[in-house]
DNA sequence: CAACTATACTTGACTAGACAAGCCAATACA
DNA sequence: TGTATTGGCTTGTCTAGTCAAGTATAGTTG
């Protein structure tokens, strides 16, 4: 069959299995099937849509990752039950953040050294107890209003030049990402009351309350068909509550 | 061409699709193709694999949809530049989250009453001045300590038996989920300080950190082919900060 | 030299058919 | 009656080919 749904209706027209995906959505938005309920075998979809069964699966599995509907091998395809929502949320780099939003990025160093690791550390990052690690504490500010108080702690051994580094020009976060390919990274979003020094860094009053992002990053490299992990860096990124907010949706 | 992947090496093969995703992003973690490189087109990848090119395009196609690659029509696939990180945060039904960690859960009622709207929350919900909202506030307890003060608003025409609910039995999150086929949903997470009033419903102190969730939901309903969207919700969830933390990865 | 054109390569999408495997109910058998 | 077996449904996956459309480059023409 000759496929030609480009020139349907000069130019706008939606590939067919995009047609399905929406026709399918809307009709579970309109409540067409409550959750739990058995929607129409791929067959079906074929006949009423007249295309292939490939298009019809691409459909249907593109609305399974979705987390629309559940499919079972043998049974069916069924309306999903919505309770547990999953949204995205996106952590992009801040310098990246604020000029996107036309605002000017300055920063300032208050401490960049190595230590000696807490026990606590070692483990988070995979050393071990007695070797060091590079600190560095810092202050961002955008249009000159401080913003976030970042304090990180990096593995030496995944950045070694990380202390030689200008931190009021590249921020942590993107030199990272150049120098290190893929990591993997889990976090912590809590409040908490802003400490005597931490008010002093951001020019808050103590006891604001603050944002505070937690985040643990571990790079991932295959050897020997097996995938290592290793601790990068954990960071604990503080924002004053009144001014910082993280936003979504799903 | 026969395809016996099922056997191969007892019972553990994943499938070919599969195989490749897992090769390429074994390779990209590896640090192979460093952020912008171009990598093997599709035809590459199928004599590379003996591969049908659908199968070569699926591995490519979900691995897209990860973030982990960018394709770009007439020129290549390139490794992605992993710059906008994009996390997913699952945002639960509060009962369900902790009954799932093994304790119990319970709540009080402080207000639950019809309301003239604020010319702001008609703007929210999509409602005309003058016209009245459900307002409801409430505490929920884990283990028989505060975690959560509720205080919401909801559209009438949504959900007109509010009102009569028992909210100590059922959540008004899953009463709003049952009632309510599927939505839409925007978030803003910030921190504040608890006010007088708010801890005292908490049972924490005044000026005590916490960690607000702000939600709107709105209900989507297709007519004539229009998605039409309309205010189901609004609400602010207000969690003491030293309790608790949201968590996800990446 | 600049502008156009043909071509080769890329991804995007689809088809028609195939086999595998999970599930369930109806049927046949002991 | 209880237990296998079988057939028909479902989804999961793959193949080998097709046409469409975007992009870059080399070659041609004015």
């Amino acid at each position: 069959m000759v496929y030609t749904y480009k020139q349907e209706s000069f130019n706008d027209a939606k590939a067919p299995y995009a047609q399905i995906k929406q026709s399918l959505r809307d009709d579970l938005f309109a409540g067409k099937w409550l959750p739990g309920a058995l929607m129409p075998s791929e067959a079906e979809l074929v006949t009423r849509f007249s295309v292939s069964r490939m298009t019809v699966n691409r459909a249907l599995r593109e609305l399974q990752a979705e987390g629309l509907i559940e499919r079972v091998q043998g049974v069916g395809t069924f309306a999903a039950h919505p309770h547990r929502v999953v949204s995205t949320l996106s952590i992009r780099d801040l310098h990246e953040e604020i000029e996107g939003r036309g605002h000017a990025h300055h920063s300032t160093v208050h401490l960049l050294a190595s230590e000696a690791v807490t026990p606590a550390l070692a483990l988070q990052l995979g050393l071990v107890v007695g070797s060091t690690v590079f600190h560095s504490l810092m202050t961002h500010f955008e249009d000159g209003v401080a913003l976030q108080l970042e304090d990180r702690y990096v593995n030496p051994s995944c950045a070694p030049d990380y202390l030689e580094q200008d931190f009021t020009r590249i921020t942590p976060t993107r030199y990272l990402l150049q120098v290190l390919p893929y990591g993997e990274a889990s976090y912590r979003l809590e409040a908490s009351n802003a400490t005597p020094q931490e008010a002093e860094f951001l020019h808050i009053q103590t006891g604001a309350a603050c944002l505070v992002v937690v985040r643990r990053t571990t790079l991932i490299h295959v050897q020997n068909n097996v995938r290592q992990v290793e601790g990068i860096t954990l960071v604990r990124l503080l924002h004053p509550g009144s001014l910082y907010s993280l936003q979504g949706q799903f």
